[in-house]
This record gives C-alpha cells, sequence and structure tokens, in this order.
DNA sequence: TGTCAATTGTCAGTGGCTGTCATTAGCCTC
DNA sequence: GAGGCTAATGACAGCCACTGACAATTGACA
C-alpha cells in the first residue's frame, strides 16, 4: 500500500493551496511589482479569501520568500554534508556551488526555476525586499556560524573566529547578488560564475597593499 | 551680525519640530517599543497632526534611524580624512573607532547620548528595524565602497576588491553591533572595545586552519 | 500692511494585518 | 454510513501606517 505513509486529503489539499497562492503571488510581483500586488489579487486569484491568505502566509513577504526558503535550507544541507576535513571557507564555497547546480531539483515542485530566478531579481530590486532578505540572511548566518564551529569543535560565544569568518563570506555573497541582480544575464550559470570569482577575491582583498603584484 | 547666516524664524521653527518629534519618537519606542508606538502617540506628545509627522519622516522607520543617519555621515566624513598612504582595512579600522570616541559631539544637539544608544539596541532587538537596518548598512557599503576605491585609484565596476574588503569589513561590524545589542554593557566604551576585538579577528578567521597556533 | 508662498490641519480613502464567529468539510468512531 | 469532532475557511469589523486633496494659518518680504 502507497497509501500508507501518504498524507490524507486534508493535508494534501492545504499543500495545493499554499502551492498555488506561492505560484500566484510570485507570478504577479515579478509581472507587476511587489508593491503593487494587493493581498486580494493574490487571493482572488487561486479563489481564496483574504483571510486564508494570512493563515500561510505571516504577511505579504513571506509569500515571496516561500522559495528563497527552500533554497537556504537546501544550501545548509549541502554546508552540513561537506566532509569534515575541508576548511572552513572552502565548504563554505563548495557548497554554494552545489547548491547552484542542484537547485531546480530543490524547488521544481512547487515553482519553475525560471520563476524563481525572476523572483530573487525582483527582491534584488525592491528596497522592502532587500531589507527582509538581508535579514533571512543574517539569520541564515548565525546558523552557519554555528554550524562551522560545530565543524572545527569550537564554541561559537567564546571564539568569535567562526561568525567573523562567516560575516566575511556572507558580505561577499551579498555584494554578488546584488551585482547578478543589476546585470542582465538572470541565469543561474551567471550567478555561479559570479560567486565563484568574488570569492577568489576575498583573501586578496584582505591584503593591505593592492599594488604590489598588481 | 550673528544674524547675517541664521536661518529665518520659519527654519528654525521646522528643525525644532523635527528634533522634538525625534526625541518623542525615540523616548516612546525605547520605553514601549518599536511596534507598541503608533504614530498618532508621537504626533501627540509634540502637539502636531499625524499629517504633519509624514511630512517630516517618509514613515515611522524614518524617525528611529533619524540619529543613526547623522551618525553614518560622521563616519563617512572621519573615512574621508584619512590619510592616503593608510591600506583600506586600516582607514576602516580607525574611522570607526574615531567615530566612537566622537559620536557625542556630533549628535548632542538633538539627543543624548544615552538615548541614541538605547535606540541603537532596540534596532538590534527589533526584526522590522534589523531588516531596515541592514538596508541603510548596504547602501552606506556602497559608498565607502566607492570611496576605497577612490583612494586606492581603481575602478568599483572592474576590480572586486574594494566591494569585497567593504563587505567583509561590514560583515564584521554587522555581528559586532548584533553581540553588542544583546550583551549588558550598553555603553559607548563596550561597542568601542568590542569593535577593535572584532576587527583584529578578520585575518585570522580568513586562514583556513584555525589549529595550527591554537 | 497686504500679498505670496510655505506649513499645517482636517478629512477621506487604500492596503496590510488581526480577532472573532459562524459555516463548511475532512476524519474517525460506533 | 450516520453522527460527532476538529481543522480549515469565509465573512465581517476594526486597527494602524500611509497618501492625496483642499482649506486654514502663518512667516517672509515688498
Amino acid at each position: 500500500m502507497d497509501t500508507a505513509t501518504r498524507p490524507g486529503l486534508r493535508e494534501r489539499k492545504k499543500q495545493r493551496t499554499r502551492d498555488a497562492l506561492v505560484r500566484a503571488a510570485l507570478e504577479l510581483f515579478t509581472t507587476q511589482g511587489y508593491e503593487q500586488t494587493t493581498v486580494d489579487e493574490i487571493a482572488d486569484a487561486v479563489d481564496v479569501s483574504q483571510r486564508t491568505f494570512f493563515r500561510y502566509f505571516a504577511g505579504k513577504e513571506d509569500a515571496a520568500f516561500a522559495i528563497q526558503q527552500m533554497a537556504e535550507a537546501h544550501f545548509v544541507d549541502l554546508v552540513r554534508e561537506r566532509p569534515p576535513h575541508e576548511g572552513p571557507l572552502e565548504a563554505l564555497r563548495r557548497a554554494v556551488l552545489e547548491g547552484w547546480d542542484t537547485l531546480n531539483e530543490a524547488i521544481e515542485s512547487v515553482v519553475p526555476l525560471e520563476l524563481h530566478m525572476r523572483t530573487y531579481q525582483l527582491i534584488e530590486s525592491t528596497p522592502v525586499l532587500i531589507a527582509a532578505h538581508l535579514r533571512r540572511s543574517a539569520e541564515l548566518e548565525e546558523q552557519l556560524a554555528r554550524l562551522i564551529a560545530g565543524r572545527e569543535g569550537l564554541d561559537v560565544d567564546a571564539d568569535p573566529r567562526p561568525r567573523v569568518a562567516v560575516a566575511a563570506f556572507s558580505g561577499v555573497m551579498r555584494v554578488t547578488g546584488r551585482l547578478w541582480g543589476a546585470g542582465e544575464d538572470i541565469s543561474v550559470e551567471a550567478i555561479r560564475e559570479l560567486t565563484a570569482t568574488h570569492l577568489d577575491q576575498l583573501g586578496p582583498a584582505l591584503t593591505e597593499n593592492w599594488h604590489t603584484g598588481n
């Protein structure tokens, strides 16, 4: 019986409603803009009441980040799976890159990859969403710092290095995201490439004298 | 005549109203919390209409960051005045530390230093304000990157190092602010110290092997 | 002093978000 | 497989941030 573990009709229905709301929201956001889209529109598109929308999402913002959320979880999983002999920055670097490579599998059950990338670009160009995105990133950072500290057998609260390393790493990721969002090429390949080259610059950028070998 | 450059009554009145609104807002925010304070309360405390509040500030958030804004401008000025022979990170480091030392002179005409520090702590512990704070920081970062690039005679858009360096620096500043806000000691001295020790860790934290000399 | 322009107050309306309560619809037991 | 239980939904009312429009007030300046 494959019905053994399969959730009941109720649960499946909820999942469908949620997914439909996410799709409708992202489609409307990327088409007409985030601020220009009202919650009523989203709810109407899925034929539920506004109240129901707010039962699935804490706010309009929350819907915009539904997929982002999945991508982040995916990334954290990958970091967790990195072999312990890799240094902190090496592990983070490989995990992000692998994350981009396998992003589609992680989200395709809800939205097409392309819609997600358009949404990401929208986030990077909408002030309110930029703010929310940064706050979410800060939370992710804390998680990563603990994870890295764990790998290295350190106490996050005693040794500042895990947090500092993750902060530097995240800073670079943020710059990358912003640049990608401002550019022409919205593809995953483009941001993958940007990520790699920017991470390569982290070491050199901290050298005090930038003109020695240049 | 010292009245020569002194602004007219109209201008002075506006300044007084604005300052009063800032003081009332910060006092209410730090006393009862940001979300628990309505714009009407702030306006009432200064005896102006709600509409007038919104003529001075783009939103409730804006009032919360009025002093922060001044502190940032102060900091940027200090970076600009750093002698050109200092490396990028050295210049940034000295500017922040000097910024903390001279913060009071920069803001005392509007609010007491202590109220500002309480506000900063409130910001660091209120999700909506954290988000806004991070977005503002991101804008500051862009400004700093251009400034640093200028000092070094580089093109921000061609060479990723200015942005990467500033991103790493800002990442550390952010960690510092968060830790300070979560701690007991709300004094300027406390955050000054935290800043110094965390910046010291930036180099070491990027070393792949954290256990060599430890 | 009277005119002009800037500042403010009032009012009405939109949109995000929440609490409440009645209704509907899976689910589970007898 | 009928009836009761509970979760999900819809409908309604209301709060608060924020905006546009218009009228009243008040410095500025000839």
